[in-house]
DNA sequence: GCGACAG
DNA sequence: ATCTTGTCGC
């Protein structure tokens, strides 16, 4: 199944249309695999050769346009070796917990671009702007992508998600405990709700930065390989993969313009 | 009604 | 997310 589509830009979609993509994020949930499913070993990272990541980037005073873009990087250079971007209308605003349903299309498509013309470089592992199971319904846009497109994936935010499951996963009680317990680069801390559900980890990268990142699954990873992946793949607070899409979309939007 | 809210 | 100068610390 692929994500509904809207025709036009929709400032406020219905209270049905909301069922549904929950509906959708429901279903998608199931395909989700929690286990390492990977052609590289977790634990050393030996064999791991290409990590891609991607973000978009928007034009101010302009709601309905994007432009999306896809780095692969080779490890443990982080030598850039391919960059392509896709300019795209959006159909949504943003609204968080539903945030796949504005962006996960134009990704998907960089994806499988890539896929048919250097299958050679496609990336063994993804890493998404936007969280993977720290999502209310364990589905956020690392999950969808993941899912949809079969390759692994890790969600990064680098603000966190408040999740109705306990006074452990409030905002305020996940900054306070983060500032308290992580104390250098690679410190992380499970957030786990009152259910029992273990959604991501708040990650110290860097030493210099200590605001947190928030690491989750998307799809076919275990969280502790997720949190190696990115220790290894971080010179900076946001992990290099997604902060090179992220540079080179906003770049991308000053120029063509 | 009020607060919370990935990008 | 995005708009930006200044400012602080090393």
């Amino acid at each position: 199944m692929t994500t509904s589509q809207l025709t036009e830009y929709t400032s406020s979609p219905s209270r049905d249309q909301r069922a549904i993509w929950e509906k959708l994020q429901e279903t998608l949930r199931h395909d989700i695999i929690l286990q390492d499913k990977l052609d590289f070993n977790p634990e050393s990272l030996d064999d791991l050769v290409y990590i891609g990541g991607v973000d978009l980037s928007f034009p101010e005073n302009d709601q309905e346009h994007a432009v999306a873009c896809l780095v692969v990087m080779k490890y443990p250079s982080m030598e850039v070796v391919y960059t392509d971007f896709l300019t795209t209308r959006l159909y949504l605003p943003y609204i968080a917990g539903f945030l796949a349903f504005r962006e996960v299309a134009p990704l998907q498509k960089l994806l499988e671009k890539l896929q048919l013309q250097q299958p050679d470089i496609y990336p063994q592992v993804l890493l998404v702007d936007g969280n993977g199971r720290l999502h209310p319904r364990c589905c956020g846009i690392a999950c969808h992508l993941g899912v949809q497109v079969d390759v692994p994936t890790i969600g990064i935010g680098k603000n966190f998600l408040v999740i109705d499951d306990g006074d452990a996963l409030q905002m305020g009680r996940v900054k306070k405990e983060a500032r308290e317990s992580l104390a250098k680069a690679g410190d992380w801390m499970p957030l786990q709700g009152a259910s029992g559900t273990i959604y991501g980890a708040a990650l110290r990268t860097t030493q210099d930065a200590p605001n947190p990142i928030f690491v989750s699954q998307g799809h076919r990873i275990t969280l502790p390989s997720a949190i190696r992946i990115v220790m290894a793949t971080s010179r900076f607070r946001i992990p290099d993969p997604i902060r090179h899409a992220d540079q080179k979309s906003r770049a991308y939007i000053r120029t063509h313009r």
